[in-house]
DNA sequence: ACCGCATAGTGTTGGATGGACACTCCGTCA
DNA sequence: TGACGGAGTGTCCATCCAACACTATGCGGT
């Protein structure tokens, strides 16, 4: 079977950053290329879009396949549409990028036969293609989306310690913020529902646990309500 | 001549949103389709992407040909990818975001046998394929971006007043601002060069021109500063 | 020459917000 | 029962922001 044309058309990928959290860094899946080009190369995972699905479906496709992964929170990112981005032709990939909690999902990062695997942010190989620049444009959103949305949230269990919460924030900003302001500030937008129940199994005082409130947020949002740092 | 592969591709194809401000309103560049499908409705301009040029060149190469604009500030907005977006097959388009001064552009609207028109953004007539969402989409992310980032600007000509910087906000935010506030805040900033030139043929008092400083605000930037409102 | 008009230009105050800062409480484990 | 580790809590000061009204200037018409 073969698909003929009176333009030449490129190929259309999605690949898809996908960030978590665990108690030293923040972290992101790569998959170990199983074929050429850059065949042994970590990558992003991704594939081609198929002529029935949106890109977003494909996005969440693949990264069903390639890791076994199915992201809460995802968005489009950017699209990658450099001539000689791609070694086999012209390829204009759609990047998106994904949030997820990495303790519903530290087992399945290996399916597939394909080899897939967390890495630190700030510690990464040489990835395959021009991936790397999709990683940076990535962290950055993140960075910067993290201040101005309650995103972090999809980073961490549903049930968490104000400090969790902090040093999650403390990890993506990449700067040391104030115990009493913070909580200060996160108790005040009421939006964080205290619950009865506080962390177990540590060996020193137990931290209540709180859970976000979406439903809330949804309506103060609809209200001209925004949130901030 | 014709092109055989053995999966099928998508379209690839960029569209542009061109804002322009006049002294009514917010304006979008629109072209009248010459061809089916959607003969005679007014779309945003642009076109298929060649193998060999990037998206941001696609896209800059289709405004100059369909209505003679070559804006300085354009961005990538957002790929919009529905498997039924365009009914003539699976067309996935890369929209991009541009401003340009009105003054410069006025009169090319209208060339290469095309009809090129602006249109108040809050008084656009039906449009084809999905552009009634790409333009919302464009409208919505230049009142965002305009608080945070100094590309207001490029929707002036060089030298400006004050009154005008604030009735371009005014006009985009779709709120009105207290002239003393603004001014207070704009000035303190040290991003205007204050020059020695005055406003000409106005029947009243004269305003004092001012020109942004772009490479101070680039200085800035890298020493962290935040443009804001 | 004068007057009217339209827009330019200019400061102060009170309230809210944000950042700096240190000690006590509590549960565990040795 | 004492030491350790992290939980939890309030105040002060500086800054930012919103509200608010009058005088100055240049032009055009009479």
């Amino acid at each position: 079977m073969s698909y003929t044309y009176d333009y030449p058309r490129p190929s259309l990928t999605v690949d898809c950053v996908v960030f978590g959290l665990d108690d030293e860094d923040l972290k992101v899946l790569l998959i170990k290329r199983g074929v050429e080009p850059f065949q042994g190369r970590w990558a992003l995972p991704g594939g081609f879009v198929r002529m029935d699905e949106s890109l977003e479906d494909a996005a969440r496709r693949e990264l069903q396949e390639e890791a076994g992964i199915r992201p809460n929170l995802m968005e489009q990112l950017y699209t990658f549409g450099a001539p000689e981005r791609d070694p086999r032709g012209r390829v204009v990939s759609v990047a998106y990028f994904a949030l997820v909690k990495l303790s519903d999902h530290r087992v399945h990062a290996a399916t597939d036969a394909r080899e897939a695997a967390w890495f630190s942010v700030y510690d990464v190989p040489k990835l395959a293609f021009d991936h790397a620049d999709i990683l940076a444009t990535a962290h950055q959103r993140l960075k910067g989306k993290v201040r101005y949305q309650p995103i972090g949230f999809e980073l961490l269990p549903p049930k968490f310690t104000l400090t969790q919460l902090q040093r999650m924030y403390e990890k993506i900003l990449e700067r040391e913020l104030d115990k009493r302001n913070f909580r200060k500030k996160l108790l005040a937008m009421e939006l964080l529902e205290e619950l009865d129940e506080v962390e177990q199994d540590v060996s020193h005082r137990a931290a209540r646990l709180y859970r976000f409130d979406h439903k809330k947020y949804k309506q103060l949002e609809k209200a001209g309500f925004n949130f901030e740092l």
